[in-house]
DNA sequence: AACACGGGGGC
DNA sequence: GCCCCAGTGTT
């Protein structure tokens, strides 16, 4: 046993006594079990930080191909510092969470310029450094340069709450502050890189949300939820209310060329630096019709009619389901000015923009919207 | 402490 | 449809 069984609150600050056959059966099964991933193996700070990045709410299987791509285009954190934000972003498009990679972007800026290119070593510094909070930090410093720092992860939260049979709710702040307790009090000071990714290894293939294969668990006689049989009621998390619904309308506006019109996203916020279709949200009781009047009068300072609806997609985001339409337009005054950038893309040239899923799928199926002007012979 | 920030996979 | 993922930054 780890600590006390009983979750009173007297026993709540009870520290647990670290127990070395725990990470010793962890690493036995690390080893014996090993996961095939492009980063594992690699001590080069760069791939680890490329890959602990990618990783952050992102599952491994989704990772991988981007990981392969990006180090193909950028092998190291001079060219990925000498690239265009564009070019980043479009080997992004389609992972999420898109400030990842405009950190991402600044920070081998930052690596290259003040630092001559190395990566400082201590977790505390890596902090320091934007996109990298304390798990990151604590991920590279481990993993790539063997300094013993503990991590805490969605994985290592699940495994160390069933370890305590922790019947507290994981978000409140002073629960979290345990937990990081408890992962550094079980860290030990061999191989703590290797014991890491081992206890993240555990959660992702035994520990798992739902129905957790305790029978195959290297540390099941360690676990407190197993032996009360309530692993599946640990961690316990608090419910989210109800998803609010947004509306939103987008213009398919065509040049002579039959180019479209795209703009690009401010770089802050939303699918930040990404293109786009022009139009925007629309406001409460606003028809699609007037918020794409509105919206592209704003941004672009055009005047348009709104024509028939060519595309509506659905797209649930973390905290709204967006609701899109998509309306063929026509440019009765102005050219694009002020602000946002623009440009009119020709069909082969979409490939080449960065655009969110909502906007990519409508985009996909233009080609079906009309017959092509010039059919294969 | 609460919220913004994507998209996909598994059931 | 719902859950949740190798979390971070802002307010």
């Amino acid at each position: 046993m780890l600590i006390p069984s009983d979750n009173s609150a007297d026993s709540r600050n009870v520290q647990p006594v670290p127990d070395p056959a725990f990470s010793v059966a962890l690493l036995n099964w690390y080893d014996q079990n090993p996961a095939q991933m492009p980063w594992r193996g690699s001590r080069d700070p760069y791939c680890i930080w490329l890959s602990e990045v990618m990783l952050q709410q992102t599952r491994v299987a989704t990772v991988e191909s981007y990981y392969r791509r990006f180090l193909e285009r950028f092998p190291a954190v001079e060219a990925l510092a000498a690239a265009p934000m564009d070019d980043v972003l479009k080997l992004w498009e389609g992972l999420g969470y898109y400030a990842r990679a405009r950190n991402l972007h600044r920070l081998a800026r930052q690596i290259v310029n003040d630092h001559a290119g190395r990566f400082p070593a201590s977790a505390k510094a890596l902090q320091q450094l934007p996109g990298i909070g304390r798990y990151t930090a604590a991920a590279i410093a481990s993993i790539a340069f063997d300094q013993t720092v503990a991590v805490l992860d969605g994985n290592v939260i699940r495994v160390l709450s069933r370890l305590i049979d922790l019947p507290e709710e994981i978000s409140q702040m002073r629960v979290e502050q345990q937990l990081w307790t408890l992962a550094e009090s079980l860290l030990p000071a061999e191989r703590p890189g290797d014991y890491n990714q081992a206890l993240m290894d555990l959660g992702r293939t035994i520990c798992t949300p739902r129905e957790p294969d305790c029978r195959h668990c290297p540390v099941q006689s360690f676990c407190q939820a197993f032996a009360q049989g309530t692993q599946s009621l640990r961690p316990v998390k608090k419910q989210k209310s109800p998803l609010p619904n947004v509306r939103a309308a987008a213009a398919i506006l065509r040049d002579a060329k039959d180019r479209i019109l795209l703009v690009q996203r401010p770089a802050e916020g939303l699918l930040g630096g990404l293109w786009a279709l022009p139009g925007g949200r629309c406001e409460a009781e606003e028809t699609y019709t007037d918020c794409l009047h509105r919206s592209l009068k704003q941004m672009l300072g055009i005047e348009i009619r709104v024509a028939e609806e060519m595309a509506a997609t659905e797209q649930t985001f973390t905290h709204f389901r967006l609701r899109l339409r998509a309306f063929a337009c026509e440019l009765l005054a102005g050219t694009p000015t002020g602000e946002t950038r623009s440009a009119w893309a020709a069909a082969e040239e979409l490939p080449r923009y960065s655009l969110g899923k909502a906007d990519r799928k409508i985009v996909d199926g233009m080609e079906q919207w009309q017959p092509r002007l010039f059919e294969e012979p």
